[in-house]
DNA sequence: TCTAGGATCGGCT
DNA sequence: GCCGATCCTAGAT
């Protein structure tokens, strides 16, 4: 499920070099049954094509016709996913800051999905491929890390009130390993 | 072909 | 912390 992301390790190899991030911020999409979901009604478009596909794989999508999304298909045939919205920097320190930009401060960096897709060059052309594939561009990598579950805050999803009450489901974890954080239920 | 809306970001206060 | 830009995608005709 979504919490098991947390801690993981998210790489990008590209020709410019390899960038590393440790995942701290996911939100789970549930398929068919959530409104907020791309497959909401089975719905399925050429855009959502891949969340219908092999779990493990790549869903990208552009949002607000600028920004991309990267997501986690983690049950293909049932269409949900998960979508990574924040990160911290493991390796690659230089590269994501050339792309981000020389005055973006760290913490603002890799805190938001558009944000960690355009530091990994994640787009359109990702979308689709094998996460656990590590001889690919861009893949999931396990060291072990697991955050502990008092570290990990639980609330309502971001960005998706037009779905109604599915917006407070308590489907968004993130993982603050320098903090404690109270465990939240839906609507705070 | 046209229209409406969106899983965001960055600048300004 | 709040607000508006931006243009792709999907659905209707």
């Amino acid at each position: 499920m979504a919490w098991d992301l947390l801690g993981k390790v998210l790489v990008s190899r590209s020709v410019d070099g390899t960038v590393a991030v440790r995942l701290t911020e996911v939100e789970a999409y549930l398929g068919p049954d959530d409104p907020a979901c791309h497959t909401a009604g089975r719905k399925r478009t050429d855009r959502v094509q891949s969340m219908w596909g092999e779990a493990g794989r790549a869903y990208v999508y552009m949002i607000y016709g600028l920004h991309h999304c990267l997501n986690v298909v983690t049950v293909g045939e049932a269409g949900e996913a998960i979508l990574l919205r924040g990160a911290v920097a493991v390796s690659g320190d230089e590269l994501i800051r050339l792309r981000r930009g020389p005055t973006v401060s760290r913490k603002h960096l890799l805190n938001g999905p558009g944000k960690l897709c355009q530091a990994l060059a994640v787009d359109r052309g990702d979308d689709g491929v094998d996460l656990c594939d590590s001889v690919g561009r861009l893949w999931i990598a396990d060291d072990g890390t697991i955050p502990r579950p008092e570290a990990v805050e639980v609330s309502g999803r971001i960005g998706v009130d037009y779905a109604g009450d599915a917006a407070h489901w308590p489907l968004r974890f993130v993982w603050r390993p320098d903090g404690h954080a109270g465990i939240m239920g839906p609507g705070g």
